[in-house]
DNA sequence: CCAAAAGTGTTCACGGTACACCCATGC
DNA sequence: GCATGGGTGTACCGTGAACACTTTTGG
């Protein structure tokens, strides 16, 4: 291969905030073994190889440091300031993933490495600006899931109508009003009805729906827009 | 320097997506006097240098080889295909800009290095992924405009209000009623009506505005929203 | 006086919001 | 039978959309 790029360059990391859905939202967090902030808490996510692709780079770290695959996951925004890393220039390309818990169970805090969810409302001090990218983060899901269907990939893929609320309440942060939300959320067509209701509850069992995805992307092809 | 981190490492660049406002929506680009792609039209851009932040990057690429200074940039998204570059594995961190042509004269097109504007319906094809990161940035114009105040920047400072529609409807594609558009806009509080009109029309002078910065930061802080 | 664009209000339909009670089930 | 959440409808208000004519100015 011709080296015509050859000049000192930064190096080049993914990093990966990583949300759940519990009571609160959850921010998955892995405990740093190695210099700098050894024993800080941080972000997972490390080196981009070369002739890897970015998200490619963002699976395989995630996979590696949690064990997560199969999750929901997109590009936030790279931070390149110089000085983020104490050691040399090191520029990240931030994703945000969104994981059901109800399926992946809490494996991730068994591994190897020490990887825990927290609240997010509750996160401790972190390493590098992986704080600030956090926060970024979180604004990003707090505006897209108004305007995307994106707050599925939170719950399990059966859910009642009383789950999604939930979630939005806990994302956006303000309470919804229980008869405007199901007459909204049923007025877009996009929830399909199951023969099915909760088990185990001890009280009415709510019915369960599930999202279609296939009716969402035919209706938005049409100019059908998600809006919360 | 400690070299901790010195593994082979993907090379990194930034590319700019320039926006001007003329009867079209206009982009800058740059005709390549090297290979690859050599004498094909680009996007402004270049490498990242150790110890240079990446905003700080794409101002001094596009300085540098289009003229330009004082313009509103916003980071678009990366662009880390291995194959994207034909050489090596160059991954791009695209920003966008806007500039206000009135302003800033085409002097681009005099450089040295080729640079022209472009309307945006009548691209040539670009090189390396140049033409997909178009297509992003103008998926995020078209969107941000209509929720961000952004469409000013590719104004003068004092424009009229027939001016100010027709930029959005050059950016979103489609037509709007001339009653409901000032009505809605002049509601929002933003703009400041100035004892100035037009000068050397063939016609009645409209009156003259300019976009209120400062009122607009203290309403979205606030809570106040900006919608088309 | 003619051409060209500036400027200005009202009506109607729809969607958002506020709001309270009965129902089903498990214990 | 009681506690717990599930499920349902209506009235009002405000915003978005449709729509046409008069005014000003320069040539």
């Amino acid at each position: 291969m011709s080296h015509t790029y050859d000049y000192a360059r930064p190096a080049l990391t993914v990093d990966c905030v990583v949300f759940g859905l519990d009571e609160e939202l959850q921010v998955l967090l892995v405990q740093r073994d190695l210099e700098p902030f050894a024993g800080k808490w941080a972000l997972p996510g490390g080196f981009v190889r070369v002739g890897e692709g970015l998200e490619e780079a963002a699976l395989r770290e995630l996979e590696e440091e949690t064990g997560l695959g199969d999750v929901y996951l997109e590009q936030l925004m790279s931070f390149g300031h110089p000085d983020r890393d104490p050691r040399e220039h090191v520029v990240t390309i931030a994703y945000y993933a969104l994981v059901k818990l109800s399926d992946h169970s809490v494996r991730a805090a068994t591994d190897a490495r020490d990887a825990a969810w927290f609240s997010v409302t509750d996160v401790p001090s972190l390493a590098f600006d992986h704080g600030k990218i956090l926060d970024v983060a979180l604004e990003r899901l707090r505006g897209k899931v108004r305007y995307a269907p994106i707050g599925f990939e939170l719950l399990p893929k059966k859910f009642t109508l009383t789950e999604l609320q939930k979630l939005y309440e806990v994302v956006l942060g303000y309470e919804l009003d229980k008869r405007n939300f199901r007459k909204k959320i049923l007025a877009m067509d996009l929830l399909v009805e199951l023969d099915e209701v909760q088990k185990d509850v001890a009280h009415r069992a709510a019915r369960l729906y599930r999202f279609d995805r296939r009716r969402y992307d035919k209706l938005a092809k049409r100019g059908f827009a998600f809006e919360l």
